[in-house]
DNA sequence: TCTGTTATTTGAACAATGCTAAGATAGCCC
DNA sequence: GGGCTATCTTAGCATTGTTCAAATAACAGA
């Protein structure tokens, strides 16, 4: 045996203990939400001892750095997805817009992940902002696209964190009980989305000020 | 002695416990942040055993729910503040935008702990949206004042909504270290959360569509 | 194939946490 | 004063994150 697979130092007793811990917390967080995820619960989902994580992640927090990884790489899937999908070019900001609190709804323990690690370093990964198919570039090339002037770095990078802000609020604000009647009077949850960002210019035209 | 101190049935022993702990909790939060926060942590500071706050508090929420509503009160009032200081009818939505923002940013601790208690319960409390001096009614009065259609009921919520996302989602990523250069670039922090406003329709003008 | 080295996993242990249940104590009403 | 009840403490349970020494399995070289 032993025929190269890719060359990826695949360990020994295990198979692939790192990808079995990220799966076996990714299980937990959708069946059972953040809170039911310790270390120690992953450990049992994987079947491995308590103290096995401990040789592929330094500590908890890395291990939820490794989900949270999965979790943008998810996003910038769904945003690439509907940026090409999305009909007009007049459309395309909202249709970001949209499909970044859509995947937020559907993913919602994995959303707070992706979050809750930033928040406790005030730094968010590279990879949310500076790989070129992150939300972050995407929604700032279809600025552009949409005609913002790529020359004004400053005023360009506002606009792209305004959008940024205004989707982020919204992800989370929109599974609060207290919306629901406002998404049953407007016509369903994306009416919904979309009636909130028709309230936000960055989504609408560009004309500044 | 015993003095009718405003019919506020007065506890027993400590004095006033279920006061004390609430104050120690919001001195550990300040200190130590939030991860600090722990309930035999906050017995410890107000000099009384583990199980103590169990005689004032269902459980450990409740204590945090109780700490998130002196919160939301103290964001009520700044928003009053604000709104009542403002210079200009114009500025009125802004200054609160930037109020709500410059309350995040001097209370992090306090305004990550209003919204976590929410969160797990899919559940904003009351004193959030609902009382006539909270943060809500207040922009949506504004709103009003600024030429909204109050008989839209629905178009009136989803602009105050819009706002409320938007400051939300300001409040949360401003303390991101990737938007400190950004920061510099406009000329200081009240520039830069100005900045992300002007790039919301709902803190400029109220034409809709 | 044997031997040694190293990566991986376990088991036991520690301190800390949320919470409960039993008892002790202090204030109140009669 | 006697009794009642609210308050507080002590002790204990299960769970958590983390560490450390020991066990085990894979590999490398002879």
């Amino acid at each position: 045996m032993r025929e190269t697979v890719a060359a990826e130092a695949r360990p020994y007793h295990h198979g692939d203990l790192r990808r079995a811990l990220i799966d076996a917390a990714r299980r937990l967080l959708e069946r059972d939400g953040p809170s039911a995820l310790s270390l120690r619960a992953v450990a049992r989902e994987a079947g491995v001892s308590p103290a096995a994580p401990y040789h592929h992640f330094k500590d908890k927090g890395e291990l939820l750095d490794a989900v949270a990884h999965e979790g943008w790489e998810m996003l910038n899937q769904a945003m690439t997805s509907a940026r090409a999908e999305a009909s007009s070019l007049g459309d395309r900001m909202v249709a970001l817009g949209v499909a970044y609190v859509c995947f937020a709804r559907d993913n919602p323990s994995l959303y707070r992940v992706m979050y809750d690690g930033s928040r406790d370093k005030d730094d968010l990964p590279e990879h949310a902002r500076m790989q070129d198919d992150s939300a972050y570039c995407q929604v700032r090339d279809t600025l552009v696209e949409a005609g913002a002037d790529p020359s004004d770095e400053i005023g360009l990078e506002l606009a792209t964190s305004a959008a940024w802000c205004a989707a982020h609020g919204l992800a989370e604000m929109a599974s609060f009980k207290q919306f629901e009647h406002l998404k049953d009077a407007v016509g369903g949850e994306e009416a919904f989305f979309r009636g909130i960002f028709s309230h936000m210019r960055v989504f609408a035209d560009l004309t500044p000020k």
